[in-house]
DNA sequence: TGATTGCACATTGTCAACAAGAAACAATTT
DNA sequence: AAATTGTTTCTTGTTGACAATGTGCAATCA
């Protein structure tokens, strides 16, 4: 993290656009199933709520369109996407897909400081025993293939992992609660840290391949026996109706 | 082409948006090498020209934001992108990782309509002979693809294409005109089509990279002698500078 | 003469009002 | 009573004006 060269030289230092604060504030509500599948985000609500006008609001929801997080009907609105088992075989089809590209570029361009940040991630995680907030094990399990990504090198392949990350990190929060995924068991991405360390391109993509491929299967499985069923509910909050308080 | 049913009631029946207007005229005009790369996008320009107003230039302008066709630098608008080999091998690379995905799935899918299209893009390739309008063989050879990535039946995955499709049309309209990339051989598609038929997904596979991979060594030869030199640069038209009719 | 500072212009970001389409409901008809 | 149709209300699509920021030129000073 911390850059020795002064920060507020590199820095934006003009203030964010408020169409990605908006953006932002509502990926996370989104994601951390607080705005359940189904619900309906109205502009003017929105704008109201957020002491801003309906423009960066349509800009922000254009955002969260193309981040696959929730649907638009011309002139019928915004809603909160539902993730059937059919969806999440998208996401984690087309995810082994493209991360074991990362994977490979990753570990040729492997450096130090990466490998470091992601002991500190996997130190973090380990960190994180018994039942606790079940939101911080899937953002560790995310941030640690963030690195993965960010080392990879490949703006295209990144911002192809932005219209997967938040649908997976939908499909973990709802997870985790019900039913141990294991999505974010330390000792597998300790094993695909050390893969990486080695600098094998071949042998990472085959890593990856586990790693995801075991949940890609158990996928899979759900969506042969509950078919049709929602794999992403919320969390606790009501349903499609019903002010989930913004 | 045809179907049978009344196309009244299946299509959308309401006007298309403007901005989706906007956003066609403006990819076309850019993929053509209309606008040439470093060209700027200026809203007010835009939108007098359209007779329309910002607000849905704005937003065409964020499309081609997402589809990679335009960069954008908050209050200094937005600029047509310029491809180095460096972004052209990212584009390939990446390609090559879905687009095995989309084969493998469209072999394991594959129905006699989709066959009967692809030989008729075939019988298009192979009736343009010479020295044709060039935007007609990289316009055939998307469309194969194109319908490669809709028999996948996987919305995620056409989602990313469209990430690349934009970018790879860029590079083949600039590429064909100076030399011969053999971006549309007519016969490598036929073969393409085999594989498909047999219904061999690990043959599918195979086959792209194959077909993939010719190219993505060629860019990579490329990048490491032209170093740093923009891959796709207008056909003819002006530089950065200068108006390119509207 | 060269660099720097201040000013005017051009362009994007944001806002508030208007137009068009969709959804919900009530009245009417069979 | 059920279905259909017309009306009302709500929401989005579009527009034009205003505010904030960046860019380029010109005047000023060393």
């Amino acid at each position: 993290m911390g850059v020795a060269t002064s920060d507020f030289l590199s820095g934006p230092a003009l203030p964010p656009a408020m169409s990605t604060l908006v953006a932002d504030r509502l990926r996370e509500m989104i994601t951390r199933g607080v705005l359940a599948p189904g619900e309906r985000l109205k502009e003017t609500e929105l704008a109201e709520s957020m002491s801003v006008s309906r423009g960066p609001v349509r800009e922000a929801i254009s955002i969260l369109e193309r981040d696959g997080l929730i649907e638009l009907q011309r002139h019928r609105g915004a809603r909160v996407i539902t993730l059937t088992y059919d969806d999440i075989e998208e996401v984690y089809s087309l995810r082994l897909a493209i991360e074991r590209l990362a994977m490979e570029r990753c570990a040729a361009r492997i450096t130090a400081e990466t490998l470091a940040a992601m002991d500190e991630v996997i130190a973090r995680m380990k960190a994180l025993t018994g039942p606790h907030e079940s939101g911080d094990h899937v953002a560790l399990d995310l941030e640690f293939h963030d690195l993965v990504y960010e080392a990879a090198d490949h703006t295209r392949l990144r911002r192809s992992w932005e219209l997967l990350r938040g649908q997976v990190s939908m499909f973990l929060n709802a997870r985790t609660d019900r039913e141990d995924f294991r999505s974010s068991a330390w000792s597998e991405h300790a094993e695909l840290r050390e893969v990486l360390a080695a600098g094998d391109p071949a042998a990472a993509a085959t890593a990856i391949e586990k790693h995801i491929g075991w949940t890609l299967r158990r996928i899979r499985q759900m969506r042969d026996t509950d078919l049709d069923q929602p794999a992403a509910g919320p969390l606790s909050g009501p349903g499609p109706e019903g002010k989930t308080g913004l």
